[in-house]
DNA sequence: CTGAAAGCGCTTACAG
DNA sequence: CTGAAAGCGCTTACAG
């Protein structure tokens, strides 16, 4: 609908305040549910916004209010499936509640700025929600006392709201489901080797939960993991691939590996194809995620439902907003998926 | 860095002007890099700001100039990988240039209200970036005529400033290149069925496009799609699924199959599989996109570069902003890109 | 329940 | 080159 005065611009405040015939007090508290409104001032108020086609200019209401409605996310990758999906639950959850979402990639050098709250950030956000920030308690408790509200996506840390899957749970999964089909001689290809380096804190990074989980079960079943059979994939499908090529390599090669992350695997896959053999039979390959794409390549897998992380971690920072206290952790659970590319030992 | 005096919040262009000795309009100016500004007073704020660790208000300065700084994504869908590499592209420009971006999900609905700028962007944005609005030159010109500056992803429309790749060109590359290996009975898997109904005008959708350019090269070589050999595959890798299974099924199957996407083809990937076939042997797919996980399934596909796309109408968009003229239309080029799923029919 | 008025923190003609 | 001052369009105590 164009303006009434399409010459003069987005009606304002004022206009409606004059078509209505009560004073821009009483529009914005009409407009903003606030209680002590006539019903039928309120009705007028609201005929005369529809007739206007009235919408506050939000950089006003935000300057005078001090409040943005927006929240941040930041994260170490935009483009990566599982940000991808993240975004989306923690979008959908905003939109639902009229939040502006404000999207940022943090790489590692930034995060300390991030504890001062990201220039990018500055004012334009009432509270963050931070992606694989890796930060270790001593950074958690860095973050807690920050005057923004924060909440953690992606692990678990106790001085911080947090949202996320149980990882070392996660390892242990797929170490059980390979035991269990037979097979003895595992491989594991990881990501993040860098990372170690750059934590804050001692505790153990995402791969290393996951890491102690896998470990943990074959220990169990009296079995250490060698170090040849650890690779690094980058948590890329290139670096899967390179890796698996490693490892089939060896004189002796392993029966089954387990890829942190399903696009590793999907590296892992082609390097079988290209080698002549198939997955399932010859090698036997789990990954970790459940990728949009890892059902039609039968991708045997441990499922996150990373979207649902995304909602949940959305939903924890608008109660925090709303005035809720620090609602702690909130677990999202998991599930082994089998499909063709696991199977008994050859 | 905290603040000089953490008790009073934020720095403001007021506490800068005291610290440096200046009026706040001098602030201002030099901050902005305002042509007359001394020097030695230049520096004098500079290192007053550096001191207080002043950030501007973004909401006081967007009030204040009407200039938002900021540009609005609208796409029908945000999950998929299009989309995010689309966006990749854009936020890579915008955050170069100090834009924020603001990103919307526009259903098909919600066209018309977009053509009158919609309600979630209304005095946010400086400029939009439309994917896949599929508005036809009447909508074109309607967008041409709005007060916000508007580029269109994904297709070319003469009305209005647009990015996209020649998707006529790209079905006749895929046509051609199974014609070249000797396919004379080829089904295509599309999507966007439900698409014709809502165009505003008769122009082919961008499936109809790839499918104009397909069927002119098939023509050219006395060959005629057969209706049977038309599937719909909702642009999705079930969809693919589907249709390939419908395929297959059929009393005498095609020898090969063009989908109109990687995903779809992902689908067709996953059903020729699952019936024992050996894709590029038995049954020769080709895909459209070049997925990031295409080379791994090792898909013949025509390459487009999405993430080009989305930094050309993105520069693009920031130039009109700057007060360039309107800037028509960026073609961004196709690559046939040929890996196992192709080969000489059965 | 409602209004007059101050204030949010900037930008930008207008003078000088 | 610089400053005083108005103004951007809202919100919110403060009175009534």
């Amino acid at each position: 609908m164009a303006d009434t005065d399409p010459l003069s611009g987005p009606a304002t405040i004022d206009d409606v305040a004059r078509e209505a015939g009560v004073s821009t007090a009483t529009v914005s508290r009409a407009l903003r549910n606030h209680p002590y409104v006539a019903d039928a001032t309120r009705d007028r108020v609201l005929a005369a916004v529809d007739r206007l086609n009235y919408v506050a200019n939000p950089n006003a209401s935000r300057l005078a209010s001090g409040i943005t409605r927006t929240i941040g996310l930041l994260a170490p990758v935009l483009t990566s499936w599982y940000t991808g999906e993240l975004v989306a639950g923690v979008e959908e959850v905003c939109s639902e509640h009229g939040y502006d979402l404000l999207i940022g990639s943090a790489d590692p050098e930034a995060r300390e700025r991030l504890f001062h709250t990201d220039a990018r950030f500055h004012q334009r956000i009432d509270g963050a929600i931070l992606v694989d920030v890796m930060c270790g308690e001593v950074g958690a408790r860095q973050l807690a006392e920050l005057d923004t509200p924060v909440v953690v996506l992606g692990e678990h840390l106790a001085a911080v709201a947090s949202a996320s899957i149980d990882n070392v749970k996660g390892g242990r999964m797929a170490a059980e489901h390979l035991l269990e089909l037979g097979h003895r001689r595992i491989a594991v290809i990881k990501g993040g080797a860098h990372l170690e380096v750059e934590r804050i804190s001692g505790l153990p990074t995402v791969p290393d939960q996951r890491m102690q989980g896998f470990c943990d079960a074959l220990a169990e079943a009296g079995i250490t993991l060698r170090s040849a059979d650890t690779r690094d994939g980058d948590f890329t499908i290139r670096g899967g691939r390179v890796a698996t090529n490693a490892l089939l390599s060896l004189a002796h090669p392993p029966t089954a590996v387990f890829c942190l992350s399903d696009e590793m695997a999907f590296g892992a896959l082609q390097t079988i194809r290209e080698r002549g053999l198939v997955a399932g039979r010859d090698v036997s390959v789990i990954g970790f995620d459940d990728h949009t794409v890892a059902e039609s390549v039968g991708l045997t897998t441990i499922r996150q439902r990373v979207r649902e992380i995304g909602r949940l971690g959305a939903r924890t920072l608008l109660g925090v907003l709303a005035g809720g206290a620090n609602p702690g952790h909130h677990p999202v659970d998991l599930t082994l998926v089998v499909r063709s590319t696991t199977g008994t030992p050859a």
